[in-house]
DNA sequence: ACCTGAACACCGTTCAAGT
DNA sequence: ACCTGAACACCGTTCAAGT
């Protein structure tokens, strides 16, 4: 039988390892959890082999939140296309945001939480991927505005006005500030968000 | 001349000097500056006397958060009564929220980030001071709606709402992903909050 | 009652060394 | 190229001891 796996090194691919078991941390114990040594241990990986890979673990960090912003792009085209785009789409997008944030709360914080502020987690990978996930939101608005559904403001604002009312209600539900699933304030959000950007 | 200043105890009130030395800190450096070693140094004291007045670093972010909500309910009170109240009050109320998160945002992340969440953090204490905050905005709409000036809707849901809009554009504002001062989108959501609760 | 100083168990990070 | 192990400078917290 073979010794233990392999010998010479023991991942193919150990900054995916790493990021990925990042993510599961958090997930479980929350951003503060997040430790090199424990991370390390779990990979069955000295605590500095990750130094060959990350700067340091505020990039570690970083990448973390980009992933998040990845997934989180994913799921809101997945809930724009499976609507066939439309206001109906549209709604289907802000309902899968807000989902994606009360499936991975910590996560979520720190793509939002100021943790990448600092350092070298404010780095311009991140932002493009957060760019991203906020385009797809853009996107869904100029082609409304294609098939003459809704008013011709300008693109960017309307974005950022729904983006923010849908992240508020995200960050206060994370937070535990909302009884109930928070459905009321959510048909309100988007009656208001509805009539806003109509014709 | 007197030795120092006083012999046997160097604070009248510690507890209170804590509280505002961590603030600053925070302000300056972010969360993550702060350091019981650090705070109690710039105080003249051990690092260990804050356990004379706190169970645990995380009860001194506690009150850090309260001292935020506390200062956050004034500034929205004083906005409210400066215009006379009204529906100029009320969105004078969303501009000071705004300038709040902009004039203290690391103080306004502790309050927010989630720091809050585990241990002795979670108090009773900050959890009153937070929903005092809320309740001003409650107010506000109950003296509309009896004024006979806005909807007669839930006051609690329309105030949900206001409040998730106006933390949203704080959070963005605050990590940068809005261009310019944010003037346009402010605009936006105080047009959608007007007619959203308009008569 | 209030504070100190040493000690403990934990961090992230550096660096010479190993394969 | 990739990883290790010891070392370093930092943390929060405990506890016996001082006034």
């Amino acid at each position: 039988m073979p010794p233990k796996r392999r010998r010479s090194y023991h991942h193919g691919d150990l900054s995916r390892a790493l990021v990925t078991e990042a993510i599961g941390t958090i997930q479980r114990g929350g951003a503060q959890a997040l430790t090199l040594r424990a991370v390390g241990e779990k990979l069955g990986v000295s605590r500095t082999a990750l130094y060959r890979h990350f700067p340091d673990k505020s990039a570690l960090l970083a990448a973390v939140g980009r992933e998040g912003f990845r997934t989180l792009r994913d799921r809101l085209r997945h809930a724009w296309r499976r609507r066939g785009g439309g206001q109906s789409g549209l709604e289907a997008m802000g309902a899968a945001y807000v989902q994606f944030a009360l499936d991975h709360p910590s996560h979520y914080r720190v793509m939002f939480g100021g943790h990448l502020a600092g350092k070298s987690a404010r780095d311009p990978e991140l932002e493009r991927e957060g760019a991203a996930a906020f385009e797809t939101l853009v996107e869904a608005l100029v082609s409304l505005q294609q098939q003459g559904t809704i008013r011709l403001d300008p693109p960017l604002r309307l974005a950022q006005y729904i983006w923010a009312s849908v992240h508020g209600i995200a960050m206060l539900a994370i937070d535990g500030q909302l009884r109930e699933p928070a459905q009321g304030i959510v048909d309100l959000a988007n009656e208001r968000i509805r009539t806003g950007i109509a014709l």
